[in-house]
DNA sequence: AACAAGAATATTTTT
DNA sequence: TATTCTTGTT
């Protein structure tokens, strides 16, 4: 521990070792939070802390993953087993299992995504015969989901006059009953919502005194990571559990709060030495990860901000060179000149795809992106956006397993009950759901019962009913046995899904083929995953969790070569060397809608800081002077957070080399053009600016260097004879050297201390494994 | 009930 | 622009 100990430097060191009681880190960009955290949990483990009694929270299952890692190399893997680490959500969806009974919910209860939550909405919306154009589901989706965020129960809304006028002023008088029924209908269909996964936590612990009691006892030690991003839903569980034991620490940055829009309350962290006694205040101010020009640039960005927590960012690294900024003509144009400064910058500087990052606020603005990296050849991956499992075909398959697992889900069985086409109708489906709420049964129930209920369905439709119900039961009874991905092939094939995508012959059929095969790929991963790891069952429920809360960024392996292309947002977290902020325009950076109030304008600019400090050594702005939009050449003005930025850290570059460069328009762009009402113009132009031409570079010719040979011997497979101290390779994990070997016959297993991630006890049956050394 | 064509709508960010 | 939803026809 000492050696981890001497690492860090005095302002890390003094919240690594401060064991007990109430503390808050406030962790300025590339400060180093996460060793803090990792550390300080290895510490607390070396000073006798059971493992069992530390929870950890974290943004995204990925850091999660990644600090459990790292823990585990400094404690050992079979200790840092025992920690309790994850999202907010995955941690609690897992608590809310144990304890489902308590709630009257199965322990098997569905999670509902967003598409699911909107679609149950607009079918409510329908069978209330309500004006859906009054009533737009995803308005009324997200006006639940903010009543859920602050506790507000069906009962407490009805309870309270002011959000009834409210809503009744928005001319919505019926949303109360909306919010009626649509919280009936996820019970009913054994469903939560991602906002309830918080929200009934919160109801365990306070009806429940002898359950709060129960995990106040087991959580000895909370740290929350990522505080500034919490809502108050999330406040209160931590409240509630770190209670009795006041050893709570949290960490985060005030200015990186970017997630308000989602119910996130800035509050929190600002107020948290309010909230306990005697708290322990601790700042991290020098940042290692990026250049002099980019934190300075950065601070003097965030100092715009009224609401902040005084922290002053600093850096003793090289100033590095200046932001460049850039303008072009369309979007096209940025893409092209993202794309071609890749190209440069990896054959001058030989640098890897990854060391690059496309940063923008909105995901429509990747297509451009992506258009230029192909045609220049340049290797990307996109985040976020659409993700994998909510592709339609994706959805289908995993709608099936969904039923497998808990047959009253209802968005599940309507959105595969008739497809493929089994001749079961809009008409069918819409009476077995006025069935199904008359008798207060799931319409599976109703399906398996069509004879003893009173139902207008003719005897052809009672047949197909009666056969896709006797599918999904033959599903189950398999499910006893089989492995998830033997199942999900099985079902895959029964239901027709192969047969009904295999039909579509053009271009996006075949994708979405291929998708099934990925997914199906994944899945049989996954179970061997589980397999060697010995300790986890490896079951359908168990991946359709890991599914339902799942982000793109946890699915990132990180093993292969690309430029990465996310929204700002996702990228909070991350660093890359090199990093281009698209899109430096007014009404979409900062956007439109965020520009009514001072804190929305704020929280954009909270983005922008993030954007900026996710790069290490050299950022790119660039904004363009038209842009489609809806499928429109909008005009477009530069963003006021370029001019926000001090000019000694900015080089603005225009590009000379752009034969459309048409210097009558740029003109009039930052002339004498009547401003349109809504947008606000520089006071001070950025024309001196954009007239500081840079002569054009001289480039030198790519230094070719040789490719590194793959280290290692030819295969060597695995022959059975495997002993301490060798060196093995795993898929995976890569290298990795034995540590321990245990168990005979069969169950011979090996403890690996791999290079990318660190140890693991793998079962030699299943484990594929290289023996290299 | 199935399919096709046309209309509507969306683009702010997501666990 | 691109996808999803609605409407009309058989």
């Amino acid at each position: 521990m000492e050696k981890y100990l001497s690492q860090l430097n005095e302002a890390q060191l003094a919240p690594t070792i401060q064991k007990d009681g109430p503390m808050i880190v406030i962790a300025g960009a590339g400060s180093g939070k996460t060793r803090v955290l990792t550390y300080r949990i290895a510490y607390l483990m070396s000073q006798g802390i059971d493992p069992f009694n530390i929870l950890s929270l974290t943004f995204t299952n990925k850091a999660a993953r990644e600090m459990k890692e790292r823990i585990a190399q400094i404690v050992g893997a079979s200790e840092a087993k025992n920690l309790w680490m994850g999202t907010f959500h995955s941690v609690f969806a897992k608590i809310l299992r144990i304890e489902a009974d308590r709630l009257g919910y199965p322990s098997n209860f569905t999670i509902y995504d967003a598409q699911d939550s909107d679609r149950l909405i607009a079918s409510i919306i329908k069978e209330m015969n309500l004006d859906k154009d009054v009533y737009k589901y995803k308005q009324i989706r997200s006006r639940i989901s903010s009543y859920k965020n602050s506790l507000i129960t069906v009962k407490a809304y009805f309870n309270n006059p002011e959000l009834i006028e409210a809503d009744k002023a928005a001319r919505r008088p019926r949303m109360g009953d909306i919010y009626k029924n649509y919280v009936e209908r996820c019970f009913k269909a054994g469903a939560m919502d991602f906002d309830d996964l918080l929200l009934k936590t919160n109801e365990l612990l306070t009806r429940f005194p002898d359950v709060l009691a129960k995990y106040q006892d087991r959580f000895r030690y909370i740290l929350v990571d990522e505080y500034q991003d919490t809502n108050h839903s999330q406040y209160l569980i931590v409240r509630a559990l770190s209670d009795r034991f006041q050893n709570i620490c949290v960490v985060g940055d005030d200015a990186q709060s970017i997630y308000a829009f989602r119910g996130a309350n800035i509050n929190n962290i600002l107020n948290f030495q309010k909230d306990y006694d005697d708290v322990k205040l601790f700042r991290l101010e020098q940042n290692y990860r990026s250049t002099k020009n980019i934190v300075n640039a950065a601070n003097s960005i965030i100092d715009k901000n009224q609401t902040k927590l005084e922290k002053v960012v600093w850096t003793a690294n090289d100033d590095g060179p200046k932001i460049k900024v850039n303008r072009l003509m369309t979007d096209g144009d940025e893409g092209r000149y993202v794309a071609s400064s890749i190209f440069e910058n990896k054959m001058n500087q030989q640098l890897k795809n990854s060391d690059f990052a496309i940063l923008y606020r909105t995901n429509a603005q990747s297509r451009a992106m992506e258009d230029a990296l192909r045609k220049r050849g340049i290797e990307y991956r996109i985040y976020g956006g659409l993700s994998f499992y909510q592709r339609k075909e994706i959805k289908d398959v995993l709608s099936y397993l969904r039923l497998v697992i808990n047959p009253s889900d209802e968005e599940a069985l309507k959105r595969v009950i008739n497809f493929p086409a089994r001749g079961i109708g809009q008409t069918t489906i819409d009476r077995l759901v006025v069935a199904a709420n008359g008798y207060n049964r799931s319409i599976f129930e109703v399906i398996q019962n069509l004879d003893k209920v009173d139902i207008k369905i003719n005897s052809g439709t009672k047949g197909k009913l009666q056969d896709f119900a006797t599918m999904i039961e033959s599903f189950q009874v398999m499910n006893q046995t089989a492995n998830a991905f033997e199942l999900a092939e099985h079902v895959t094939k029964t239901s027709g899904l192969i047969r009904e995508f295999n039909k579509d012959a053009t271009p996006e059929g075949v994708a979405r083929m291929e998708n099934i095969e990925e997914l199906l790929n994944g899945m049989k991963d996954f179970v061997e995953e589980q397999k060697e790891l010995a300790d986890t069952t490896g079951s359908l429920a168990e991946f359709l969790e890991d599914v339902a809360l799942a982000t793109d960024l946890d699915n990132d392996k990180g093993d292969d070569d690309r430029v990465a292309l996310m929204t700002i947002h996702l990228a909070k977290g991350l660093e890359f060397p090199y990093v281009y902020i698209v899109g430096m325009e007014e009404d979409l950076f900062p956007s439109a809608m965020s520009m009514n109030t001072r804190s929305e304008l704020e929280e954009e600019r909270r983005l922008f800081y993030v954007a900026l400090t996710r790069a290490e050594k050299q950022a790119y702005l660039t904004y363009t002077l038209s842009r489609y939009r809806w499928g429109k050449l909008i005009d477009a003005e530069p963003s006021r957070f370029i001019e926000e930025i001090d000019d000694e850290y900015l080089e603005v570059l225009t590009p000379v080399n752009d034969p459309r460069q048409n210097p009558m328009l740029s003109a009039d762009i930052f002339g004498d053009v009547e401003p349109s009402p809504n947008t606000i113009r520089f006071k001070k132009p950025l024309r001196k600016k954009m007239e500081k031409k840079q002569p054009p570079k001289f480039v030198p010719p790519p230094k070719l260097k040789p490719v590194s040979k793959t280290t290692g011997n030819p295969a060597n497979l695995f022959d059975g004879k495997l002993t301490v101290g060798n060196i093995v390779a795993h898929i995976r994990f890569g290298k990795g050297e034995v540590l321990k070997i245990e168990g005979a016959g069969a169950d011979v297993k090996a403890e690996i201390n791999f290079e990318n991630g660190g140890v693991k006890k793998l079962l030699l049956r299943f484990a594929k494994l290289e023996v290299i050394g």
